[in-house]
DNA sequence: CTGAAAGCGCTTACAG
DNA sequence: CTGAAAGCGCTTACAG
């Protein structure tokens, strides 16, 4: 084993403001104009300590300066599994807009192995500016008191408890799924339409199902408690729960699978049970991931612009950070997206 | 338009360590203690402290003392593009590990949007306490001095530039490779291989053509610089390079598509031409993303474990960082997971 | 255009 | 077990 020791780690001394202002005969306070252009400094001087700083390779030190100016140019997220692919092209459009506005990216995720206490650690109302939370699950007094304090929060996909009024960004679910159940109802003439939900306590998941039962309701088919189970966006669940279903020999000719996650685990349960999708049974997921278009046959689903949702959350907790005024709620429009598991084609 | 204002944000007190010092009567010394379990102090003390924290709902500032203790317990990410799906594995053992281990994450992606000089201020070596490096365009005179002043850095899938002797952690991308081929030649009995290159530079497929190259010259296969294209890892790109070929009626039975991304181009420029996969031409990946095993055929492709990869790379910089022996290179074993597209089953 | 000094909110020898 | 004081590396009125 080749093995590499640091040298002299601990023991380096970084050069500071006060190493660059004595090198370049000037005072410490000058430094710190040249460096954020916050007064104006004669051209000899400025020079001076251009190149002392350049002869130091001095870097300055954000920490020093968050602390004394009392901001970390930092937003925190908060999200339940940065392993879920699916969250990923919202993750490139909050990093890639915080950046551009200047802020650098937290992130913390609430996997199992994240305790309460490690974010509270991580993600305080004083190593961010501002704090963005994608989770189900978030304690309401914590909330309460970043409310109480004036903390800057955008809420993601869940409404505020108790009517804090921090601006939230969503999806139109309940329309998304409304339309998509009356697809399978109008065109594919489909009656007995199972809906599988997401994990419990899913926001998401709860006004899919309102979605799901407008739509029948608009069209005079009766609610059957029956056909409702639950796959929790889960490909192994939503398989497990499919098979219970053909178990129970519940007769059905559609299923809305909750997310695309769940249709791969409906479609193998449908196949492995002999149906064929979707003559026997049409099936149709949320959310339009990267993969819907590739599998067979090609996944008919809601198209979920969480692009936008990041951006959009990002552009109100900015809004908030700089004291503007926000938006309460914003409900960003989806699209149904006909491929071939519905019946179509 | 519904609109928020945050009252008094900018003119909100927190409470400090001080006021809880006055507030429970002892010194600023003895609450600090507290905090950090740093000294035994009196059961009657810790109970008044306590109390008095809860009163004020104050917070310890994590920015002043990161100043105060030179640690910033965060550990920065450097990585191509957050929103490629293939990496979120690898971002989730990362955040979890590091979380385990008491720092928080810091990503910084190099998205054409983030300026060179966004990262300057994001990832220095002042408000991180390590650099994990994922990044294939590093700045050498960056890593230069980063060497030069000891500081903990992990270099992955990609070997450090002019000796500098960062740690590194990478997959077997030449065994990998060459097995695969050696499966195309052997199994399926293809002699006309194309291989696709990834981006301009990057180490991984460099290393994978190595493999290509040995297997070709392992069973006597002279190397055709006429079966090399580039796929840049991009579905668009191999959807393009094959069609090129196709176009120049170069003669092939094989398909080294570079990556899983590719993979899909390459398939969806087959079909179109009328090709039948895998009976006219076997097409093999690497990587075996989420979607390898729903695609049609499923996807004969290598494994890379890249949630390994992240394992390893925080394990390395964890060692670094607490001044302790460290592995100078760490190549993880892949494996060959063989479906349909080859040609099996 | 520039400097001296106080302050940001903590930690940590040092002394007792 | 506890306190007074210096220090971490910056910024920012204030004065000139």
């Amino acid at each position: 084993m080749i093995s590499i020791s640091q040298p002299e780690m601990k023991t380096q001394k970084y050069p500071t403001i006060r190493d660059v202002a004595r090198r370049a005969g000037v005072s410490v306070a000058t430094i710190s104009r040249f460096l954020n252009a916050s007064a104006p400094i004669s051209p000899e001087t400025a020079m001076r300590v251009k190149q002392a700083m350049e002869e130091l390779k001095f870097t300055p030190h954000p920490i020093a300066r968050n602390l004394a100016t009392r901001r970390t140019n930092t937003i925190g997220l908060l999200m339940p599994d940065i392993g879920r692919s699916f969250y990923t092209p919202m993750l490139r459009e909050i990093e890639a807009m915080a950046s551009t506005a200047g802020y650098d990216l937290l992130i913390h995720s609430t996997s199992p192995m994240n305790s309460p206490q490690s974010r509270r650690r991580a993600l305080t109302e004083h190593n961010t500016d501002g704090l963005l939370v994608f989770i189900d699950a978030l304690d309401s007094d914590e909330l309460r008191h970043l409310r109480a304090i004036g903390f800057p929060v955008v809420l993601m996909n869940k409404t505020p408890p108790d009517g804090l009024d921090f601006p939230m960004v969503t999806i139109e679910n309940q329309t998304g799924t409304s339309r998509m159940i009356e697809h399978l109802i109008t065109v594919h003439n489909r009656k007995r339409i199972i809906f599988l939900q997401g994990p419990v306590g899913n926001e998401d998941s709860r006004e899919r199902e309102q979605g799901y039962r407008l739509a029948l309701s608009n069209h005079h088919i009766p609610f059957d408690p029956n056909l409702v189970a639950r796959g929790c966006f889960d490909t192994q669940r939503a398989f497990d729960a499919t098979r219970q279903l053909l178990e129970k020999n519940m007769s059905f000719d559609a299923i809305f699978t909750g997310d695309d996650d769940s249709a791969v685990g409906v479609m193998d349960a449908l196949k492995s049970a002999g149906l064929d999708v979707p003559r026997d049974v049409s099936v149709v997921g949320f959310d339009d991931s990267v993969f819907a278009r590739l599998i067979t046959p090609s996944l008919t689903t809601v198209q979920s612009p969480i692009e936008q949702v990041g951006r959009e959350a990002v552009t109100q907790l900015l809004h908030l950070i700089r004291g503007e005024a926000s938006q309460a709620r914003t409900a960003l429009p989806v699209k149904l997206v006909i491929r071939e598991s519905c019946g179509c084609r």
